[in-house]
DNA sequence: CAACGGGCTGATAGCGCTGTCAATAATTGT
DNA sequence: ACAATTATTGACAGCGCTATCAGCCCGTTG
């Protein structure tokens, strides 16, 4: 009945404890919260740990504790740049922490979500982050089950779950149109790919503008749920210029479709911003190189990893932030593609 | 001394069993192995559990039975495509699955390897995934001692740790640059940046085909430690072509590099191919749409991360592959911007 | 008909750590 | 000087699950 014995040379907190001649439970603390341990203790654990090569084992402290130092982390794609910004900050602002990451990918899908969901719920995750809004009631239910701080990121809204960090992306795609008005193009179109819930308000907000100034026409809009990539700007605007081509200018529903659509009309020898002038969305490090260079919408991705993880040890740390909603705003970055119009 | 009670509704396995109407252990076993069961209780248990949502505590299983169901994955940036790409196979592969991906980013720090894992150590995973060859010993040290099949992604060399999937990047760089020579371009420069170990060996198969047509010439080199971006790309090359107006070709170290370069061609009005040719490296989807479209090695980063799972979970159910070593080779795409020198 | 083997099930005893509370030592106030 | 605090430390009992071995039932074998 007796198990394999422990592995020769494996650590316990145990060894470390009868090193350091303190009881395991002393020196557990120490881990926890050294402060609470008088000096000569403190130093004799962390000599010992040190001597040892003490490493914790998580999953006896979850199983004990209750409770995972872990940050779920929920995305719907690693391929989009968008998210790996995002990811970064997250990454970065978690470093050193005591929280680790824990990713996982949605792949654009609700019910991939809710099954993640469930998953994490069984880790008692310590923190959860998720993409978007547009949870599923179940979803939302099991989160709300879950009972850890949840931040919402990439865009904000009415009825966060928890907390919400992000920007409106209707009244950015609303900015960025209306520029292109401003600067008198009348005939815009609009390039849409994947059609995510964030490239769907894209459209409202590129919609309203044009519908505000009496220029909307469906006859400009070309979409797909392809996902987007650069060649697929360019078939995009290929489509677009066939069907209408008196189109004066295209507002891309991301920055990978404008450099695609940037390429098409070089090999089509459409001038840009002469003929057709060019803006895109996030702007993302090619746009400023690009010639010329493209007009995007700023949004701050990285700052929302970043911002995410903040409110999140806040409040695992028992002190919520005051704004449970941080809008991030965004900023239109005018460039060479939406000169002005010379008529 | 009593703990607080268990939340209400908390389904354990013991809630499962019970209601099943047989012991905890069955119904353990129905979760790991439920051929193991007769007919009658497999299906009892299936539906008590479906019916209470049982959820498995995954700490508790980890500590009960010494190890975790979690694959280690260490790579150095999360920002850099080549990373993402890799990534998504190893997540597509490792997908329903029991196994689960645990990401950690090295930013390119062979400590904070190091540091990362001992973590993992500690957390007992089912197997690891680490980015390329260069490990410290003492990083070397801890994955021998960690007990579990190791694979190294991203490119192939001597000595493996355990399995190892890529290619090697100094060949595909001696082919890139061998493909411009046989072209007849002869004043072939180097753009370099980030510098990390896979990129010396790029830069390493520069210099041998260069070295071995004679045509090698430090002039034509520039580096920098800097992160790769595209507007880097137009940086080096406008050095490159102070330093070197005679330059007829660039041998970019990857793909951000040859777009940042091919813009400020544009930019300074340089016809490519004409005047000078560009040859990236990894394939990346713009290269295809960029005007002039741009060579590239194309590289299976995606099948590397798939592989790597693939691997990794054949060693970890016992039948190690036969061949520890998966080169997954690479292809020079020949486009518009290396066409034949006209001479 | 006893002995045997295989398939299935259950009892027991932890895995390594921490929550809880009690006990002890050190410090302070009056 | 003595009680009242406060700071440290330890004993105990699990957290939810699984490794291990024992036992049962049944059909087979010699």
């Amino acid at each position: 009945m007796e198990r394999k014995q422990p592995q020769f040379g494996k650590v316990r907190l145990t060894e470390v404890a009868q090193l350091a001649g303190v009881s395991p439970i002393t020196a557990s603390r120490f881990f926890r919260n050294p402060n609470a341990l008088s000096v000569s203790k403190r130093e004799r654990v962390e000599s010992a740990a040190r001597e040892l090569g003490y490493v914790p084992n998580l999953a006896a402290r979850a199983l004990a504790s209750q409770r995972s130092e872990v940050i779920g982390v929920l995305i719907p794609s690693l391929t989009n740049n968008v998210f790996a910004d995002m990811l970064r900050g997250v990454y970065d602002a978690s470093e050193g922490g005591r929280y680790s990451v824990q990713l996982a990918n949605t792949r654009y899908s609700n019910l991939q979500e809710e099954r993640l969901l469930r998953i994490f719920h069984g880790q008692k995750p310590a923190g959860l982050i998720v993409t978007g809004i547009n949870q599923t009631p179940e979803s939302r239910q099991v989160m709300r089950s879950m009972n850890c701080p949840i931040v919402q990121v990439m865009e904000i809204g009415p009825d966060p779950i928890d907390m919400i960090v992000g920007f409106s992306h209707s009244d950015a795609a609303f900015a960025a149109v209306s520029h292109l008005i401003e600067r008198g193009y009348k005939r815009i179109g609009f390039l849409g790919a994947r059609m995510d819930p964030r490239g769907q308000r894209r459209f409202d907000g590129y919609r309203d503008a044009m519908k505000a100034a009496s220029l909307f026409n469906q006859r400009f809009v070309i979409t797909t749920l392809s996902p987007s990539t650069v060649p697929l700007g360019g078939v995009l605007l290929s489509d677009l210029v066939t069907r209408a081509p008196d189109i004066d200018a295209v507002f891309c529903i991301n920055d990978d479709i404008a450099l695609g659509a940037l390429f098409e009309c070089q090999r089509r020898q459409i001038a840009v911003p002469e003929q057709l002038a060019i803006v895109g969305f996030n702007d993302l490090e090619f746009m400023a190189s690009a010639v010329p260079s493209l007009t995007s919408v700023r949004t701050n991705r990285y700052e929302m990893g970043r911002k995410a993880i903040e409110m999140l040890t806040a409040a695992m740390d028992g002190n919520p932030p005051q704004d449970r909603v941080a809008d991030l705003g965004f900023e239109i970055v005018v460039r060479e593609s939406s000169a002005r119009r010379r008529t």
